[in-house]
RNA sequence: GGAGCCGUGGUGUAGCUGGUUAACACGUCGGCCUGUCACGCCGAAGAUCGCGAGUUCGAAUCUCGUCGGUUCCGCCA
């Protein structure tokens, strides 16, 4: 039995603690070696209290330990919790107006001086913070932060445990399918040439789930997307993956959304009343150019096409007669207050979006500034100050394309103006629910339709013949949860009929022989009576940053990879020997 | 795949219109110090400037390439 453990976490130290005996394990923050006396602030994961050590309570011998003491030694300090004298106390530390006076010190471990202070690791370049992660980890910041992490999951098991979830796993190594990101490979040993595939999500089993006759399910599933990195992107990242029976589309949001709000309730006390709102898709289009609208400020999208369609200004002319909209944003005061030179950058942004150009028009009093003012006639010019609700000192932002160009551009353009004109407030938490997705949607690059959603998402049943014969119009019955303007989750109902599936193959451009080659174990088991049924999944990482207020999930995650999808500490990916290869009859060729 | 930014003692920065011994802060080490809390004071060590090539009498500084980090676009059902 040893006698150095831990009575107490330093950071609960407090007054009501005065005159008991502790004892503290935990690292050393920093010391203050004053000669005849030494203060160290030790630290766990709960906090700093400071400690003191003197040779008069301690004794000649173990002070002699003390002055060895360095930071990030691990230590075991056992003691009497003091008040601090009067005049010595620190207001800035939340154990200020204690300290523990040391009889017992024993150094469970030195430790070599540390790269960078782990107290000032954020200002450290982040490639040695990656190396080092595990010093990082020890700072304030990351241990709140997965902290919150743990918090945040443990509320959604024990809210879907409540409602009679079940959790199940489902394997990793599972088979390599069409559609969607790059997957990672993971070659097999026992037959040679052949692979498993690391799963993008668990979409397939646990939809097999169901069929199982599990009826809720639910899984904290790592997945895995060989595509290039983001702030907001790991190569692995967590899913909070969930499938219910006999359901349809209202039951899964009323009782997801009870689960996003009953989390914020519990872990930020952040209360908000549902029902959240839905917003179609062409309504989050239309007004927010993004099909994950950030409604915490305004800016919206206003459609000027039909005031426009005959002017004398040929790109807008043009533009509608080719099928297209002139769409426009009021920046509200940027007329009078914008420099030249910034109205530029704004329109040099928006040609780096995509747009061919951003047509601008500031509002003055009785007069309006713009490139392109000659060309319009006044009917034009007071339609489009009405459209956007101009007033003199406006800037009124205009672009004329295809429908999606247009929404793209000026829904980027007004994220931000947004942030520019500090529009957003951070405090806010708008949560809504996008609806009405389309189906499909046609890829240009490939020449064909590929899934909104993925191939398994069920059309609304008035849409289903369309995927024969217009498919673009079919609309699915899905639904992404969307936060301060960032895609939290998204689900659908699925298909569970083989015909519509095999109906939706074919808009895909699947030929049957291709469809039932790849998925044929999964077509064949909705052939023994698969219940109706849907799902969601939301990304865990992202919703752990926004609710730490991070803004990468490198910064939530224990040990994240770099943009390169590098692990700095462990160095992987790394090459392996020749006997691995051999085994696994593979050739590196480079 | 493309574009931008960054890379100088252990850490963060300065120097970078080419030219002395590469400066400062923190940290580290040693000495002094019994109420500090970013302890203080005195002293010391520590960088050939990510790497390679080029231009030049001379490169941390200019050019090209390359590697690493990061942000964005493409990509991410």
């Amino acid at each position: 039995m040893v006698d150095w453990k831990r009575t107490h976490y330093c950071g609960t130290i407090n007054e009501e603690l005065a005159g008991r005996d502790v004892t503290l394990n935990g690292w050393v923050n920093r010391r203050r070696d004053l000669g005849g006396m030494i203060f160290v602030d030790l630290r766990d994961r709960s906090g700093l209290v400071q400690v003191v050590l003197n040779p008069e309570t301690l004794g000649a011998e173990q002070f002699a330990v003390a002055e060895k003491l360095r930071n990030e030694y691990v230590v075991s300090v056992s003691g009497v919790v003091n008040l601090r004298p009067q005049g010595q106390e620190n207001p800035n530390m939340e154990t200020g107006y204690v300290e523990v006076n040391v009889t017992k010190l024993t150094i469970l471990a030195e430790a070599k001086t540390p790269p960078f202070q782990i107290d000032k690791a954020d200002q450290v370049d982040e490639s040695i913070r990656l190396k080092y992660r595990y010093l990082h980890l020890r700072s304030s910041e990351l241990q709140k932060t997965i902290a919150l992490r743990h918090e945040m999951v443990a509320e959604v098991r024990s809210f879907l445990n409540d409602r009679g979830f079940l959790e199940i796993e489902t394997p990793l190594l599972i088979r390599s399918t069409p559609e969607g990101a790059r997957d990672y490979i993971v070659p097999s040993r026992i037959h040679p040439g052949e692979f498993y595939a690391l799963p993008q999500s668990p979409q397939m089993f646990k939809q097999l789930l169901m069929i199982g006759g599990f009826d809720r399910y639910y899984q904290i599933a790592r997945c895995f997307r060989d595509e290039d990195l983001r702030a907001d992107r790991q190569p692995e990242f967590t899913q909070i993956d969930i499938e219910m029976s006999f359901v349809d589309r209202d039951d899964i949001i009323e009782i997801m959304e009870e689960m996003i709000l009953h989390v914020l309730e519990r872990v930020k006390g952040i209360k908000i009343d549902g029902p959240l709102t839905r917003m179609g898709y062409q309504e989050a289009m239309d007004r927010f150019g993004s099909d994950r609208p950030d409604t915490r400020f305004g800016l919206e999208l206003r459609d000027v096409t039909p005031g426009v369609q005959n002017s004398e200004f040929r790109v807008f002319a043009d533009t509608v007669n080719k099928g297209g909209v002139v769409k426009g944003i009021n920046a509200e005061g940027c007329g009078a207050t914008f420099t030249r030179r910034e109205i530029d950058e704004l329109v040099e942004k928006a040609t780096e979006m995509g747009a061919k150009g951003l047509i601008w028009i500031a509002l003055e009093e009785d007069n309006v500034r713009s490139p392109i003012a000659k060309f319009l006639s006044k009917d034009e010019l007071d339609y489009i100050i009405e459209a956007l609700e101009g007033k003199p000192g406006d800037l009124l932002l205009l672009a004329a394309d295809k429908y999606d160009v247009v929404s793209d551009v000026l829904g980027r353009l007004r994220l931000v103006l947004g942030r520019k004109l500090d529009l957003i407030d951070d405090e806010l938490y708008h949560l809504l629910w996008v609806v009405d997705w389309p189906l499909l949607v046609y890829d240009e690059e490939s020449k064909r339709f590929v899934a909104a959603h993925h191939p398994f998402t069920a059309p609304v049943d008035s849409d289903i013949e369309l995927l024969e014969t217009d498919p673009g119009k079919a609309r699915a019955k899905a639904y992404d949860l969307v936060l301060n303007g960032v895609e939290l989750g998204g689900g659908s109902i699925r298909i569970t009929s083989r015909t519509v599936q095999e109906k939706m193959f074919k808009a895909l451009g699947f030929t049957m022989e291709e469809a039932y080659r790849q998925f044929g174990y999964f077509m064949e088991a909705f052939e023994y009576g698969a219940p109706p049924h849907g799902g969601i999944a939301f990304g865990l990482d992202r919703f752990v940053m926004l609710l730490a207020g991070r803004s990468s999930i490198r910064d939530v995650i224990a040990f994240p990879k770099t943009v390169s999808a590098r692990d700095l500490m462990v160095e992987a990916p790394a090459p392996v020997s020749s006997e691995q290869l051999e085994e696994l009859k593979l050739k590196v060729n480079n």
